[in-house]
DNA sequence: AAAATATGTCAATATGGCTGACATAAATAT
DNA sequence: ATATTTATGTCAGCCATATTGACATATTTT
């Protein structure tokens, strides 16, 4: 098992490091990458969703959102129902970057997952799913399938 | 290919959280969770190669290491071949303190593995290992296979 | 009208990275 | 024997990202 513990370490370095090498390009980090990712595959998401997601705090939310809207990657919208929201869209150069980004780790995962044999893929992810914590695990799902049905971000 | 992203993101998430928590009782971080884990499994490792695994420079590892030495977690001895390098134990109370860490993963990774089929181990860690750098690949899985073959550190 | 909620902001602090420069001791090369 | 290279450590300063706590504003709910 402790095989497993270093193989995730090594993995995951070499998988955020992809996308950490383009975003230093753009004065950006990890941090902005984690926004960037999640309201451009859930747009219209509350702010307090993403805090939820990312796990922590709005004060360090604050100061990489609002880069990332003052540079014209995000924006907000405010809510239809409820007007104290600041919904979150990516705007098209957002989208752009952050499919740039994902591009880079598809093709670190396709390759990956081409390596190995067909049932690969569903492994995987059954892996995965069953190392996040029991509580919470439906809601991850629920997340990911939501934005898995619903493609084009809606501008 | 977008849902293992996530997937990666959450897991891993999840899977550093454990030791975090009781690192942060001990004044510790991430940081020194890697350092204390690495220095365990490969006892008598030069401080070179623990940086060229951790891919951090001298001066990172320099504060988190000393305060590792200062508490009595991890100890140096001379290289006998070459006494210009400092060779890296972990004390009986780092060994205590990694092994502790350690647990808590391969716990949550035995609960995981145990919810899957019989065959979920191997495809973990094929899959795990074909997402590493092909350059550095087959140095990570000799260092794994090292610290396999070579269960009680030496002291 | 009062209370709760969603968000934002100010200030201070900690951690863990980084670069650059310099120091020491020991091994290796000339 | 001296010069160079190597392994390691250290000082100083900078940056990114996280934290806590307090407070502000607008809006919704009670």
């Amino acid at each position: 098992m402790w095989d497993v513990i270093e193989l995730l370490f090594f993995a995951y370095r070499d998988f955020v490091g992809d996308p950490d090498h383009v975003l230093s390009k753009f004065g950006f980090g990890r941090a902005h990458h984690r926004v960037l990712h999640f309201v451009n595959r859930n747009p219209g998401m509350k702010v307090a969703d993403l805090l939820d997601i990312l796990k922590i705090t709005k004060q360090s939310l604050g100061r990489v959102l609002k880069q990332l809207i003052d540079q014209g990657y995000v924006e907000q919208k405010e809510g239809a129902s409820d007007r104290r929201q600041r919904l979150l869209y990516a705007t098209q150069k957002g989208a752009e970057l952050a499919l740039r980004l994902a591009q880079l780790q598809t093709t670190r995962i396709g390759q990956a997952l081409a390596e190995l044999g067909p049932g690969a893929h569903e492994a995987a992810r059954k892996f995965l799913t069953a190392m996040i914590d029991t509580e919470g695990r439906q809601q991850v799902l629920r997340l990911i399938d939501r934005a898995e049905r619903a493609p084009q971000p809606r501008r």
